[in-house]
DNA sequence: AAAAAAACTTTGCCTCAGCTAACTTTCTAT
DNA sequence: ATAGAAAGTTAGCTGAGGCAAAGTTTTTTT
């Protein structure tokens, strides 16, 4: 006995669900995964921009070590940001970042301190809260990002 | 002219890495991959029990619209739920779970609560709320949920 | 300047999570 | 009771993101 989702089963009896539900739904996983595509991108940025900033430049074996990955995976990684467009790679030289990728690790470490120092605010441990942070991040929305910074804005 | 990671180099002149904060660097990022394991597994048994609640089964088809996904995509991930025990699915039939898998809905169900409540009562739009709250809740430590807790019962 | 070490690349493999196309089973409506 | 529709399954593909092992290039050290 199928109780939704046989086409025009949207509101039967005691079913909560609509089409507008199943539709909104599938676009919040949507956004999920959308996110998660663009994760590795973003930590990458901005790690390297941090890399260059502190000490010169970005080398893959520093990337390997930050992130705890082996050098190939390093590696296939830049080649996919090289291919879009975020970063510069020669052979055995070290990595740049395209004004692109300038521009998104800039947009990624400002969001990345409003998120830690939010929960900071809140009274999260440092620690912690660096840690969750980094995880938090990508997945908040502008306008929840807008709401935190007004948040430390006002009451840090 | 490396700057770090070259075995002892550690504090080398301006650097700010250490080895700790290497080390750390790579936990953090580690939590964050082991965190994207679990989530679809998280997602997947959460809606099936709010559709086992809901219409009294749970069905690929149904998962399938809710997720926005196709419907062998949700038989791949049910065939490795079930082989983490977190399901019971036979051919043909509905899907069930297990106790584990009702232990673990319950709980993410309770953590999704939390967060999309604490994010409500900071003054996020609720449709905003709910929409980030399945994306952020993976990436919250058990000690920033307990504050989002806290604040909410002590604020809202 | 040659040897050794470090860094980088290549190859080949794995899992996860998505897809389409084609097929089988179950359900439903005539 | 059976034909058609709906649901579920299987096969085979893609890309992301991991890995180890082995090879190449660059850098450092002697």
């Amino acid at each position: 006995m199928p109780v939704m989702s046989t086409k025009g089963m949207a509101s039967c009896d005691g079913g909560v669900m609509t089409d507008a539900h199943i539709a909104q739904s599938a676009a919040k996983f949507e956004r999920i995964r959308k996110a998660h595509q663009s994760e590795v991108a973003e930590d990458y940025v901005e790690m390297i921009a941090d890399l260059i900033d502190q000490t010169g430049e970005a080398r893959a074996v520093d990337l390997a070590s930050l992130f705890g990955v082996t050098a190939p995976t390093v590696n296939a990684t830049i080649q996919r940001l090289q291919k879009d467009g975020l970063v510069i790679s020669r052979p055995y030289r070290s990595i740049f970042l395209t004004p692109a990728g300038q521009e998104l690790a800039a947009y990624c470490k400002q969001r990345h301190k409003i998120v830690r120092d939010f929960l900071i605010s809140i009274g999260v441990d440092p620690d912690v809260a660096e840690q969750d942070a980094e995880g938090v991040e990508h997945h908040v929305s502008e306008v929840t990002l807008k709401t935190f910074a007004e948040f430390v804005a006002r009451k840090g």
